[in-house]
Parts: C-alpha cells; sequence; structure tokens
DNA sequence: TCAGCACTTTAAATCGATTGCACTATTGAC
DNA sequence: GTCAATAGTGCAATCGATTTAAAGTGCTGA
C-alpha cells in the first residue's frame, strides 16, 4: 500500500520524483522519439503510480489552443424562443456526443443574436478553437463576413448564393418536394406552405413544395403559403389568424413539427378532423411526432449523424484542411396524419 | 482615422505604447486602487484604441480557474435517451442564459454514466470551477462521496436521507399530491401512478399521490403503481404491457408530459377515450402539452428559474459560501386531459 | 539639506506546461 | 586512437496574464 504523501500536481515534481528534467518529462508522457523507452516507461509508471494527471488547461494555454467548440442557435429574434424544439436537443446531443470522442469541449452559446458580427470579439469566438452555427437566420452576409475572417466555423443550413463559409445541411428542396408530393399523390389538391420562407432552409423547402405542385400541373395560391413562425406560441396564432381569414386548403406541408403539432391542434380545435378534412406534414420527425395524435407524418434527417459531420467539419477546418460541404439525406416518414381525402377529387 | 498597425494582443504591448510596465496596465485596466486616475485613463482610452482584449483564457490560467460550469445530465442507464425530453432543453437554457450573466461558460457533459466518480478525474470536473447535476440518478451515495471532497456542485433533485450535498429540486411531493387530488376531486377513484419509483424524484411524486389517496380514504392498488421509464419509446412499451396485463384504472398520474403523451397515445390506440374513460395528468409543462389532444393537464415548474438557482448555488459554493437548498413550488395547469368521468361515482 | 511619508510605479516570480538549441555520452568507421 | 554521427537529456525561453516586494518620486517641515 502506497504511504499518504503529498499529491503529484505537476508536471516538475513528477520530474524531480524520476530524477529528469521537465523536459524530459513532458517529452516522455507525449511519447516523442527524443526520448528512450527506458525513460519513457519510468516516467509513465511514476505518473501512473502518483495518479498524475497533466493539467490540460495549461498545456492548452501554451499551445495557444482550447479545444473547446462553439454552438450558436441562431434564435428567432422575433420569438426568442426557437430552441425550445427538440430538434435542437437532438443537435445538441449529436454534436456533444461528437466533440466528446474527439477530447473536445463544448460551449453553449444561447442568446438571442439580432447580429453576429457582434460576437466577433465575444467569449463564443475567443475562447474556442471554432464555432458551429445553428441556423442561418437571416445573417447570410455577416456570416461570410466572418468566415473571410479565416475563423474555422461550420454553419448548419441551406445553401445560398454568394456562400462562402462552410455548411452542413439537409436536403431541404428534396424534403419539401416528399412531403408537397405525398399529399398530391394521396389526392389532395389544395396545399397550403407553414413555414417563413425568408430563412434559407424553408425557403428550400418551399423551392420543393412548389417543384412537386407544378409537376402535377396545379397553379399556386399565393395565399396558401402561410407565413408561420417556429415558435409554438406564435405558431398557434398564426393559425388561428388563417381560420379568421378563411384560407381554404385540404392539406399542410409544415416547416417543422412543431408547427404541425400546432396545426393540428388548432385546426382540431376548430372542428376540423385531421386527416380526413386536412392532411398534415411535418418536418424533423421528432420524438413526439410518433406519439400524436393522429401521428404525425414527417420529413424525417439523420440528426445525430448531422452533428459528427459538423464537428468533423470544424475540427478539419481548425487542422487547416480543405472542408467541402455536405448535404444529408431526407426521407418520408408517412404516419396517420395524412390520410386520403374523404372523397376523390371529382 | 486610424492608420493601419500591428494589432495590439497582448497587455505588454499595450504597455509599451503607453510608457508604463506591464504590472502597472495590469492594475490599470482592473482599476486596481494603487494607480493614478490619469494613468487608468490613458490606459484605458489606449485599450478602446487599439481594440485591445484582455486574453482571458491567460489570466484564469495564471489565477487557477476556468470561469466553467458543467452540466451534467444523468442519463437513464436503461434507455440512454433521457435527454431528449424537452424539460431538459429548457433547464439548460435557464442554466446557460444564467451563466452568462455572470460571465460564465458552460461546458455540456452529455453522456451515459453509470458510476459519476468515474468522473472525478475528467474533463467534467478538471476544466470546470463547478458542476451541475440534473437528477440524481441511483448516484445518491456516489455523490455524496464526490461532494465530501470539496468540489464545488449542486444537484438537481429530490432530498434524502444522508443527503450531504447542496440540492435544488421542485416540491415533488406535494406536486404529486396536486396531481392525485386533483383527479379524485373530480370523481376519480382508480387511480394508477406511472413512473420509476427508485428514482428519487418520482418516489417524492409518489409519495404525494400516497398521501392524497390516503387523505381520500382510498386504497392503493399495488398493480396500479407503473414502471414505465421516462424515454418515449419504453413508455410506449410499458403501457403496451399494462394493456395485455389488463390493469384497470380510470386515471394516470403521469411523471413527466412525455410520458403521458405517451400513455394518451397508447390508449386512445387502444380505443380508450382521454379524459372520458382515462384522465391523465403529465409532469413539467413542457411547451407541447398544452398543444397535444386533449390538451395535457400538468403540474408546472418554474425551469427556468430553477436553472438560475442552481447557477447561483454553484457560484456561490466556488466562493466558499454557506449555501443551503432550495425548493421551487410547484403549481397544477388544469387542460382538458383531466374531465370528469362519464358517470359520478356510484 | 535631508529625513519622513504618502503615492505611484516597476522588477521579477509565478501559474504548468512545450520546444529550440546546446550539450554529453556512446557508437562505428577509418 | 580520433573524429563524426547519433541518441538522449537538460537549460532556458515562451505562452499572457497577476501580484508581492521593493524602488522611485514628490512633497512637507525641521
Amino acid at each position: 500500500m502506497p504511504r499518504a504523501q503529498h499529491k503529484v500536481t505537476t508536471l516538475q515534481e513528477l520530474a524531480d520524483l524520476a530524477g529528469v528534467s521537465r523536459a524530459t518529462a513532458s517529452r516522455a508522457l507525449s511519447d516523442s522519439t527524443l526520448i528512450s523507452d527506458k525513460t519513457k516507461s519510468k516516467l509513465r509508471s511514476l505518473a501512473q503510480k502518483h495518479n498524475y494527471r497533466i493539467n490540460e488547461r495549461a498545456r492548452d494555454f501554451r499551445l495557444r489552443r482550447s479545444r473547446v467548440i462553439s454552438v450558436v442557435f441562431m434564435l428567432d429574434n422575433q420569438s426568442q424562443q426557437h430552441m425550445s424544439d427538440p430538434f435542437f436537443l437532438e443537435m445538441l446531443g449529436g454534436i456533444a456526443d461528437s466533440l466528446a470522442q474527439h477530447d473536445y469541449d463544448l460551449l453553449l452559446a444561447h442568446a438571442p443574436i439580432d447580429n453576429v458580427e457582434h460576437l466577433r470579439d465575444s467569449r463564443v469566438f475567443r475562447h474556442a478553437d471554432g464555432v458551429i452555427f445553428i441556423g442561418q437566420g437571416e445573417q447570410h452576409e455577416r456570416l461570410n463576413a466572418l468566415a473571410a475572417q479565416g475563423r474555422p466555423m461550420v454553419i448548419w443550413g441551406s445553401k445560398l448564393p454568394d456562400k462562402r463559409y462552410c455548411l452542413v445541411g439537409g436536403e431541404n428542396e428534396h424534403g419539401g418536394y416528399l412531403a408537397a408530393s405525398h399529399l398530391l399523390k394521396l389526392g389532395r389538391r389544395h396545399l397550403a406552405f407553414c413555414g417563413r420562407i425568408d430563412i434559407p432552409e424553408v425557403a428550400a423547402r418551399y423551392r420543393g413544395y412548389q417543384r412537386a405542385l407544378a409537376e402535377f400541373g396545379i397553379a399556386e395560391h399565393a395565399d396558401r403559403v402561410l407565413d408561420v413562425p417556429f415558435d409554438m406560441r406564435r405558431a398557434q396564432a398564426a393559425f388561428c389568424g388563417v381560420l379568421e381569414r378563411r384560407v381554404r386548403f385540404d392539406a399542410a406541408v409544415c416547416a417543422s413539427d412543431v408547427m404541425a403539432l400546432s396545426a393540428i391542434a388548432t385546426l382540431s380545435e376548430a372542428g376540423m378532423r385531421v386527416p380526413e378534412d386536412i392532411a398534415v406534414v411535418g418536418y424533423d420527425d421528432i420524438g413526439l411526432a410518433a406519439y400524436s395524435r393522429p401521428p404525425l407524418t414527417s420529413v424525417r434527417q439523420n440528426i445525430r449523424w448531422a452533428g459528427r459531420v459538423l464537428v468533423e467539419s470544424v475540427l478539419g477546418l481548425i487542422n487547416g484542411e480543405q472542408v467541402g460541404d455536405t448535404s444529408l439525406a431526407s426521407t418520408l416518414i408517412v404516419r396517420r396524419s395524412c390520410g386520403a381525402p374523404p372523397a376523390p377529387a371529382s
């Protein structure tokens, strides 16, 4: 049994114990080729015996790195509640797991952001080696400006013209197409699109939606593009407005599951049946989607994989590699919220 | 317009510019009383002009602190999916906001934890000044051991005998009582309790539930204590099992909203009506609760405030203060998932 | 003229590591 | 036996700040 002794906390102490210099100890523990095997094993066993753990913060300071990645959620600057969407939690979990595997820490930046350039000198950038942005918001140009300064950063979002940052995103256009064409195949003819199309990802889904309509030779109604925010409370208000305006539709493509669930609740409250009167499709396939009544049809993206790709991309940039964009597949998960219409189109 | 110049990055450079020593510059910027006002203002304006920002990581290194708090989610070691509950996202948001206000960073530790003592030498503790644990899991004794080592840490959970760590929690016993007595007042007589009572918080809710039953003079049925996990998928499986076993009940007190939503979905699927046949109460009042069909009655805790209290408690411990436990109020939010039974008890 | 004192400021050590360069043995070739 | 090449190790600078102890400055009054 090793007797009680002063705890070895610094490399110097370990080196003294071994009768070598600090430099040698450092090299031995980092497995440098300069050091003989004998010395290496001596230091390793000594470190083990005294339960010495290197002070990573001191090392990181010396090496001018932090081994921290910031994750910034682009909050909806109106509702500021964007983050309560379960989608983000899953994304965060995926990123956290992946970072842990690479021995990086995750710094969570959760603040309303009206101008991402303000982040430039903030802890978000200064305490981290790289940054992951979730969503572009309406900050495309500013993200470009930040990226142009050579800061390692990756954005989860949708491709835009003049994009100069590294992007990871879902196949939003395809997802929108899948959702709309599914409804059209079921015989629905009066589709509505719900979501703010000034958000790039939503805009892409909308383009897919339009493409499906065009393929089926169906004209688009401008009043069936519903400006609904992601935030649940506001989404409900928006749907109430739609009902008041007596907009007619028999199917809704929603930009998120939370929005879709909100739609189902509001429409049902107003006496309409889902899917008989109105079929609804969501986006993201959050866990709860399968447990809503009726179960929600949704476009699924592999969020955990997305988290991994985001992490690997930003670490690649930190290591000076060339990192391209990544696009992740979308698949439609069909559940009962999409049924056939009550009577075939006559 | 200031001409282009070498960027001032270190305190030494700033000091040189001002013609003073590094020590003076350091003191001036930290507003030490040792420094004359003239010197202070000179350095401040110089810092401003050259956009000098102190290197906080260097300072933290010198001061042997990190200004980081770790947040550990105690994952259900069976499902490991505990974290997908929206409850956690809200909690995380509250903690993140509060930490930001105190100029602390948030390190997210998201890993299955079978033994929290393994964390002792891990980044969770070594990279942070303090730790917030969300949930006790079944690690009460191990948390005690960690706290006994004097590490600043706070736990979100429920009071247990021999507890020696700092605790913040909801009024779980009262919450369980509120839920059960509400159902009893509505005339329900065959209550079931859903949740794993080996989890301390759930156990406390269960005690409140028992107290309500006792007050109404109703005997408890052991087979109406349903061992349902927090994870949605497994919860559904559990409810299916309950249906197969033909357990009879007319109301369910659930340990979380996700569990309650899962119950509603499964029961409805099996042809029962909520609330006519079975009334359901959830816990946490997550955002989606209001938008389920029917809208979910739930016990609300002020999660964002909880986040603030957790942060302030752990920062208090770091500053060497005596920090007591905190208990946060619970209130019942009544919605349609709790209706009166079809016929009055005869 | 200079001791005594109050204010300011600075030199140097320190936090705990990494690393370029200098230095000492050892080996092998001639 | 000499000398170059090589392997292994140590010295000291460095990362960018804080802080202790000591030193400098200016003023007052004997």
